[in-house]
Parts: structure tokens; sequence; C-alpha cells
DNA sequence: CTTCCACCGGAAGTACCGGTAA
DNA sequence: TTACCGGTACTTCCGGTGGAAG
């Protein structure tokens, strides 16, 4: 019986190739293309400050920072990439090693990848940090050129494990002989340079860049191009990419989520067996991804906003809307029933306000005259079944 | 015009963390 | 280790309020 189910599946998704991807890879976030539209003058910047190593001279280290999705892990990758093709041709000795310091997460992953970059093996264990650093250090110094280490997402690896890693490697060429090291670092939070000790912050922000978030125009331009290598002809129109970019500029100008959208899109397509996108693949998606986003939200939210969010889609469920006193009752009873300290009326109203600035809900401060002063609680139909799933207590 | 409902939301204070200096 | 700080989550207290009803 299931497995009747199964073999459908494999029947219908498997055997019969895609009629709308070409290569799905194209759309996804790491995925460097060939051009970057609208990051010229980044890319130039950067290729200015990095080409110096072609003629064995250190390059000033670089601090690069932007928002989400407005092409840094990209440019970086990209400019390096194309630099270090052209080491041999002009003899230079060079070595180029891109860590992401989210997945990388200790300081010991880190450093042994690092260090792993220059040839030698690092065991995934078992060695004291500073012997690591030692034998890199010697391994360096052996070869004797230039090591640029792009150091992507720091703003995570600092917060976790502060900035001696940090400290360590800007310092590092005091300690080397011949071989040079240049460190960029990227990061999407700007506020996370202000508390960084000041002589890593002065000797990493040698040189900055900060990357512009894309208006829908550049967007579109992006989508354009990733769309060509990555759907069949014909699959999506210009009409589709210019909607899918608006959609995505409206939320900061991020390429990443423009990209997603167009990738749900297709998938979307695909599904339906249709055999090109149409604006209607567009919206399901759009919501596809935010109903993703709100669960995420409404399942990870401290017990009490999880409580009063019960309460109000309880409410709602029967009567369609609740005044924060109604609300608060029923968070009352949901408290009690579970055995849960409650917290007071004034709390309670400020949860709702959090509740409907986060947009799980939405609560607005009404006077029905005789009857009071309150906030009426609404929660729009399309998102009251996904948040009904999300909040289990 | 006044009353008065059912709250709103500012202010000040407490309790409790996680981090940091000493 | 301890003392101290700043931030957050919450409580207590309370003056404030838009508009239907009288």
């Amino acid at each position: 019986m299931a497995s009747n189910i199964i073999d459908e599946i494999i029947e219908s998704r498997l055997k019969k190739r895609s009629r709308i991807f070409r290569d799905k890879e194209k759309l996804h976030p790491d995925y460097v293309p060939e051009t970057l539209p609208h990051r010229e003058n980044e890319i130039r910047r950067l290729a200015e400050i990095v080409v110096v190593a072609l003629r064995g001279e250190r390059p000033s280290n670089v601090l690069i920072y932007g928002l989400t999705g407005t092409g840094k892990t990209a440019v970086a990758r990209y400019v390096m990439k194309n630099v270090s093709l052209k080491a041999s041709q002009y003899g230079a000795r060079l070595l180029y090693t891109y860590v992401n310091t989210r997945k990388t997460d200790t300081t010991y992953r880190v450093l042994a990848s690092i260090a792993r970059s220059t040839g030698l093996r690092v065991p995934s264990t078992g060695i004291a940090i500073s012997e690591v650093y030692r034998r890199y250090i010697q391994a360096l110094d052996n070869w004797g050129g230039i090591h640029i280490i792009v150091l992507d997402e720091i703003d995570y690896y600092v917060r976790r494990e502060g900035d001696d890693l940090l400290y360590k490697l800007v310092r590092i060429n005091e300690d080397l002989e011949r071989a040079r090291v240049t460190i960029i670092g990227i990061t999407n939070d700007i506020n996370f340079i202000e508390n960084l000790d000041p002589r890593v912050r002065s000797s990493l922000g040698e040189e900055e860049i900060v990357f512009p978030p894309y208006n829908a125009e550049q967007l579109r331009d992006i989508l354009e191009q990733r769309a060509r290598e990555a759907f069949y002809e014909g699959v999506v129109s210009g009409e589709i990419i210019s909607y899918c970019a608006a959609l995505a500029a409206k939320e900061h100008g991020d390429a990443r989520r423009a990209l997603d959208l167009l990738r749900v899109s297709g998938e979307i397509a695909e599904r339906e067996g249709a055999e090109k996108i149409t604006i209607e693949h567009v919206k399901k998606a759009s919501i596809e991804l935010e109903v993703g986003r709100i669960y995420q939200a409404a399942s990870t939210l401290p017990l009490h906003a999880k409580l009063v969010l019960r309460a109000a889609i309880d409410l709602v469920k029967k009567k369609n809307s609740a005044t924060t006193g109604e609300v608060y009752n029923q968070y009352l009873y949901i408290a009690e029933t579970y055995g849960f300290e409650p917290l007071t009326r004034r709390r309670i109203s400020e949860i709702l306000t959090e509740l409907d600035m986060i947009g799980l809900l939405s609560a607005t401060v009404v006077s029905r005259g005789r009857y009071g002063k309150t906030k009426i609680v609404r929660i729009p139909p399309e998102l009251l079944e996904v948040l009904d799933r999300a909040v289990t207590i």
C-alpha cells in the first residue's frame, strides 16, 4: 500500500526529467556566478586592495559589511578566485582560504581549516590550539608566500568565541619571517565592530567596504541572469522576474530572498506539472516562504507569549476577534489548566503589542465609547491554521 | 456637556541573568 | 572567588483617554 505511494512519487518525480529546472544549483545562495551585476564598484575596490599580492606585497586587511543578501560573500569569493587564478601567471606565491565561521564554529576548527589549506595535516582533535598555530606559522614561513584568509560571518563567531583568534591572526605577521597574512572579514552586523578590541578593530579595518542593499531594478537583473542558467528556455518570463524582484525589494533588497522565491516558484510549478512559471506560482511560493517564517517565529516564542497567542487563536477561531480583557481571561484559564503562574494584565497587554510587531496577529487600539478603550485582536485567516499547528503547549 | 467604561501605556521599582573587572 | 554593571522580564501604581450613553 505505502510502497505504491512511494513508487508513484518516484515515477512522477524522478523518472520524468524536469521540464522546469536545467540546473537548480544556480539558484542556490552559495553559488558564485560568472558575473555579479551591480557589484562592479565593490569588486573594483576589493580587487584594487588585493591585487598588490601579485607583486608580492601584503594587501591590507579588509572589513566588509552590509545586510544579508547584498552579495558580500559572492564578491569576496569572486575576487579571490580570479586573483588567485592570475597568481601563477605573475609568478606570485598566493594562497587563498575561505572559512565560514558560522559553519566552522569553534576556534580550533577555524584555525585547523586555515592550517590545512597550506597542505598541513591537522587532526580533527588531539593537539592543542597553540600547537596548530605553531605548525601553521612554520609551514607558512617555509613556503614564504602571501596567505589571504576570508573569514565570513565573523560577528557570529566573535559573539560565541570572543575575539582572541582575530587578535592573534591580525598580529600574526609579527611571528612570520618570510610569509605574510591578510585577513578579509565579512559581517552582517555593523554594531559588532563597536565592541571589538580596539586593536583588532583598527588593524582589521585597514580598509572597509560597505555593501548597500539592492533595489528592485538591480534585483531584476540578478534574477534574470540566474534564471537563464537555472531554468529551461521559456519557463520564466520577464514579467515573472520583475514580479519576484518587486516582492523581494519590499523586504530590504535581499538577493537571497529573491532567489529563494524564484526557486520555490519553480518547485511549485514542477510539482503541479506545469510547463512554465506563472504569477500564481510565485504567489504560492511567497505564501509558502512566509508560512515557514511564521511557523518558525511562532514555535520559538517564549512560554507566556505562546500562552497568550494560544488564547488569542482560540478566541479568534470562534469569534473572529477579541479584546485584551477576553484574551487575558482565556490566558488565565489556559495558564491554570497547565499549572503555570500567570502574569499580570499589564504585561499581557504588552505581549499582545509585541506579537503584533512580529506580525503574528494584529492588535489595534480602539475606543468603543461607553464600552471602554481596548485592543482588538485579530488574526488573518491564512495565518490561523499555521499558527494553530505552530503553537503547542 | 458630563460620565464612565475598559482598558492604555508611562514611570519606577524589583528580581534575575550573563558578562566583566578586580 | 566576589562585587558590580547593564540588560531584560516582569510587577505595582496610576494618570490618561475616545466616544457611546445619559
